[in-house]
DNA sequence: GAGGCGTGGGA
DNA sequence: TTCCCAAGCCT
């Protein structure tokens, strides 16, 4: 066998060391568990958009015993998921899983669809949330490219500290070119890479010394290149329509029924900014008006 | 394609 | 305390 031109990064020691490593340090999560449903990942999936696992955790527990499958959540009024969803964050994300369940049930017999094709068209349904439920789900060959895959191949592989701000081509073929060809291979691949960026290769505080793959890692290799790219932006969230929206959707969260239009006017001070934010919410569904001064989830 | 969209916690 | 970030999606 001829020498590879980077015998370094052979696809096969990467597999088997990631693997390895995998099988050793996964964490015992619910939703990995040989019993958890199609619908339990999907619920996962939709939680851990930008929301931590720790947080997400309970949640999950709660759902799943409320609504055990699609149609468990789809026979009930949207709202009940936005009060389910408590404060994971982006609460249109509840929304839109309780518009995915109902589409699951009105356009698939309530089971969950196992093809990328048919799960991308579910709302709240994008790329990566596709790719991962095709693959942990249903145990598939696809590339899953979150945050932390895109972290790990640009330390690994492309010897920086930070991937561009989007996945680009080039980050995807280079991901595909190294997908185990084995189905069942490829799917726990993915989930491998995930953890290894979630437990080891962290954003802030990579622990090196105990990667498996240390010794491949072209960003340990190049001395840890300090991050030249583009400035990385932080949203800010003080004072920010974000934030008001939050506090007004708390209240009606919080409340059994209609509220009236001054308990809103209390959870926030400033006329303009609070009209605004009522109003979008009102737009996107998470709000709606019961009468001329009230107003509930839906 | 850039910006909007929640919330809490660790460093 | 402040800053950064956590399994994205949609417009």
């Amino acid at each position: 066998m001829p020498p590879a031109a980077d015998p370094d990064l052979q696809p096969e020691v990467l597999h088997d060391t990631v693997l390895g490593w995998y099988a050793d340090h996964a964490r015992d999560l619910a939703w990995r568990r040989p019993g958890a449903s199609a619908w339990g990942v999907v619920v996962s999936e939709f939680m851990l958009q930008q929301t931590p696992v720790a947080r997400v955790l309970p949640v999950w527990e709660t759902w799943m015993e409320r609504w055990p499958t699609p149609a468990d959540l789809a026979a009930e009024p949207s709202g009940e998921a936005v009060r389910a969803w408590g404060r994971l964050g982006y609460p249109r994300r509840a929304l839109r899983l309780h518009a995915a369940a109902t589409a699951v049930v009105e356009e698939h017999g309530g089971a969950v669809p196992s093809s990328y094709a048919e799960l991308i068209a579910l709302p709240g349904v994008g790329d990566y949330t596709a790719a991962a439920v095709a693959s942990f789900a249903f145990g598939q060959r696809h590339v899953v490219l979150d945050t932390n895959v895109r972290r790990v191949h640009a330390r690994v592989l492309g010897g920086v500290e930070f991937p561009a701000a989007a996945p680009t081509r080039a980050e995807r073929d280079r991901a595909a070119a190294l997908l185990p060809d084995d189905e069942a291979e490829a799917a726990t691949w993915a989930v491998a890479v995930m953890e290894l960026g979630a437990l080891v290769c962290t954003a802030r505080a990579p622990a090196c010394e105990r990667c498996p793959v240390a010794d491949l890692c072209r960003w340990r290799a190049a001395g840890y290149p300090a991050y030249d790219g583009p400035p990385r932006k932080v949203q800010d969230y003080a004072g920010t329509d974000r934030q008001c929206r939050g506090r007004l959707l708390a209240v009606l969260r919080d409340s059994e029924g209609p509220v009236h239009r001054s308990r809103l006017d209390a959870a926030w001070h400033l006329d303009d900014q609070r009209e605004r934010c009522l109003a979008s919410l009102l737009a996107d569904g998470l709000v709606v008006a019961t009468g001329p001064a009230t107003y509930a989830l839906p």
